[in-house]
DNA sequence: GTAGGGTTAG
């Protein structure tokens, strides 16, 4: 545009600036903002704020601490409240949650009111770190400056109090939240409780908040679904899986992966190995492919089935391994833990030494159950070469 | 032209 003399403005850089920061250019972000001033440009808050989100989501919080405070030391431009929830949220994600907490603070000395989103990023972040009663007084104090919960907010309190069975509390705040602040829930709030109920064995009362869905016009998405088709697979009940399965189909509610890996793995822990193989291989009629995760909860089917009677399960095990990269997948930590294992279940203690190999090329290492099958073999045959070998690998 | 974020699987 310059080059071709089409006339810029400050937005247009602004605009440029949070399209490299946006694209992790952050350091042609900087060359653009040394542009913008040899054009005679002035940067306001909005370019500023755009820049530091740049820093901090390249992880550099220390730059962006400096920058933020040299803004307010030479008087360049006065932060205001998306600046300061930029920086609020970028140290709560760096790990600095106390000074992100500590510059929350500060903000009303700096003539800038917090408001919703600054509320919500510091409760979620103290919701991450089990604070949870912190988070509720800000609830509260949010409320007295009323500063208004959005559904966000009450969703996330909502969320770590079902996961502490707090669930006075919870009733009291979906109360508060629908009847008094009018706050309606969302798909996400229902979820939040179905799964609830669903993980303290409430197949029930899971079921019934679809009903209470329906009737508020809220309508389940495939994150419902699998959650209640998980609940079903907790409870051994496969039928009522694959019942919802073919209810959810019927209402074009399609299944996505997570669906696939939740009865993939019931099969797997009910060492139904050919059933769950037939699933994993059905994926592609509905367009979907196997991920990392699928792979784990199969190899660990496969492997465990393997160790208890039948080592072909093990070879099946690291023919699928095999193509885990073929299929141009990245193997994890736990993807290899779970072969390496299952091959020392199976004595085959070549190819695991092969793997570890391969392991520590990749940068992991064996973990506690990995380690803890090794030494119950060293126990037995603590001659045997290949084992101490392996066991030094893992030791580094 | 700038900020936040939630639910399900190993």
């Amino acid at each position: 545009m310059c080059t071709l003399s089409i006339p810029v403005n400050i937005f247009t850089f602004s605009i440029a600036i949070n399209c490299c920061c946006h694209s992790n250019w952050v350091d042609y972000a900087f060359s653009l903002l040394a542009t913008t001033f040899k054009r005679g440009f002035v940067p306001d808050v909005v370019t500023y704020t755009t820049l530091i989100r740049g820093l901090l989501s390249q992880n550099k919080s220390q730059e962006a601490r400096l920058f933020f405070a040299n803004l307010i030391k030479f008087r360049q431009v006065q932060p205001d409240v998306v600046t300061f929830n930029t920086m609020i949220d970028g140290l709560c994600k760096t790990g600095h949650a106390d000074m992100a907490f500590w510059l929350f603070r500060s903000m009303e000395k700096c003539d800038c009111e917090p408001n919703t989103v600054t509320y919500n990023t510091i409760i979620d972040s103290l919701c991450k770190r089990g604070l949870v009663d912190d988070a509720f007084n800000l609830h509260s104090e949010m409320m007295e400056k009323c500063i208004l919960p959005d559904v966000w907010t009450y969703n996330r309190i909502i969320q770590v109090l079902c996961n502490l069975n707090r669930w006075e509390e919870v009733g009291l705040l979906l109360n508060q939240m629908i009847h008094d602040m009018k706050v309606s829930p969302d798909v996400h709030t229902f979820n939040i409780l179905v799964d609830a109920y669903s993980k303290s064995g409430k197949l029930d009362d899971a079921k019934h908040i679809i009903q209470i869905m329906n009737e508020r016009g809220v309508y389940p998405n495939i994150v419902t679904y699998n959650t209640l088709i998980h609940a079903y697979c907790s409870q051994g009940q496969m039928d009522g899986a694959l019942a919802m399965l073919n209810t959810i189909r019927s209402k074009k509610i399609m299944p996505d992966g997570y669906t696939y890996n939740i009865l993939v793995n019931a099969y797997c822990r009910e060492l139904k190995l050919d059933i769950a193989m037939d699933i994993y291989r059905n994926m592609a009629s509905d367009g979907l492919s196997p991920t990392v995760v699928t792979h784990n909860i199969l190899l660990h089917g496969l492997c465990q089935l393997g160790g208890l009677c039948k080592n072909h399960y093990v070879d099946k095990a690291l023919s699928l391994f095999r193509t885990i990269e073929c299929n141009g997948l990245i193997p994890e930590s736990d993807t290899y833990n779970i072969i390496i294992r299952g091959c020392l279940w199976s004595k085959k203690y070549d190819g695991a030494c092969k793997l570890v190999d391969k392991m520590v090329d990749c940068g992991f290492s064996s973990d506690a159950a990995t380690t803890s099958v090794l030494r119950h073999l060293l126990l037995s045959k603590a001659q045997d070469p290949t084992l101490v070998a392996l066991y030094q690998k893992c030791l580094h």
